[in-house]
DNA sequence: GTGTTAGATGAAGAAGGCTTCAGCTTAGGA
DNA sequence: TCCTAAGCTGAAGCCTTCTTCATCTAACAC
């Protein structure tokens, strides 16, 4: 596979007609089922193509390369995920710690199990190279959301908020991911979630003593 | 790239003499080296046998495909980690809550980051499906040692020992997978460290209210 | 010293995937 | 209706990598 240095990572072509975008639509639609149907080992482009029913060629004139289409599922994903905990972060701003901890592990899980098979298929492509790069940018600005939360809190944080709130998003992380990648059947989700409010609840309480 | 399904995933052939002792553990040495300079994309056994010193085909008499190759150093690394946390539950047998938390972290912190730019390459390799399998493996072990520590405390644990388990273990992969994989700088390990500690006093705490 | 086995070598075979591009089709305005 | 540009097609080229195996070398036993 002779992979070389993407020159352009956007879409080469912008989708003018109807049916081009609808290709597009079906062609990062087409990434997703091949990779839960064959995994990222045996994803190819001639083989999104098909699923998307359109030909190599076309999935070439809207991404310059097979890591480009990959990076655009993740972003794709990521972003909504990134854009609930935004909100909930802003949503929650002056509220007592024990409710932002709870809204934020809320609002998270609820963005990341929105469709599990996809998030679990995602992780294949998170560890590329191209792919960790997306997965800092949308961090950090979770990151970012959850500690100008922090600093609004009506109750007396008495720990560094940056450390908080990566504390918080490594257990979240953590958690999620841990329900995905292993067998864990769908129906344990539920008293995972809520040991999980119940161990953030725990540590935020000790975090105002 | 023509990967078949692997028919051998053990040595082709045992060690008999000095030297291909040697030339194994240069291959395994050299497959870190080459994942940690050129990432996983790149490495290709022609490069890794040239790293060790060796030809490729003494690479193919002891390992019967690329992908065992890399399982084998996955597994080298996992086993550690985990051989570490099961010896950390089986000491703590009989105390404290506290002290089997704090325990758990200390140790399993201590062996993941003991080479940090491995443990960081190594994730690389585990999100291929075969590399799965093994992070499986492990997880359970891990997970039953801790159950089994958390079974036998001088404390009242109020809630489900499998769950407790559960949380502790993504939390505290979740908190080193963030060290490793985010460009945190050592010198703030330390602090990570005591806060995880921290937070999981607090959860166990509350755990025997 | 000689025979036998373990071990090492690396050029060549085979496979498969990414990406291109010259030509064809469709849509929509004039 | 006709023309132009957008959009689509897919066979073929190119390149890379994995893996094998016939052959050579080193070690050891007797």
């Amino acid at each position: 596979m002779p992979q070389r240095a993407p020159l352009l990572l956007e879409p080469r072509k912008s989708p003018v007609q109807a049916r081009s975008t609808a290709s597009v639509d079906a062609i990062l639609d087409a990434t997703i089922q091949v990779l839960l149907g064959v995994g990222k080992e045996r994803l190819t482009t001639t083989r999104v193509a098909l699923r998307a029913g359109v030909s190599v060629g076309t999935l070439y004139q809207y991404f310059p390369n097979k890591s480009a289409l990959l990076q655009a599922v993740l972003r794709r994903h990521l972003d909504a995920v990134t854009s609930a905990v935004e909100r909930a972060c802003h949503d929650r701003r002056g509220a007592p710690l024990q409710a932002m901890g709870t809204a934020l592990i809320d609002e998270f899980l609820k963005a990341k199990m929105k469709d599990v098979k996809t998030s679990a298929a995602l992780y294949s492509v998170s560890s590329d190279v191209d792919g960790a790069k997306i997965v800092h940018q949308t961090g950090a600005r979770s990151n970012k959301a959850i500690v100008g939360m922090l600093a609004t809190t009506s109750d007396q944080l008495t720990r560094d908020p940056q450390l908080v709130a990566s504390m918080l998003q490594a257990t979240m992380v953590g958690v999620s991911r841990r329900l995905l990648e292993s067998a864990v059947p769908e129906k344990h989700f539920e008293s995972a979630r809520q040991e999980l409010v119940f161990l953030v609840r725990a540590y935020l309480e000790a975090c105002t003593a």
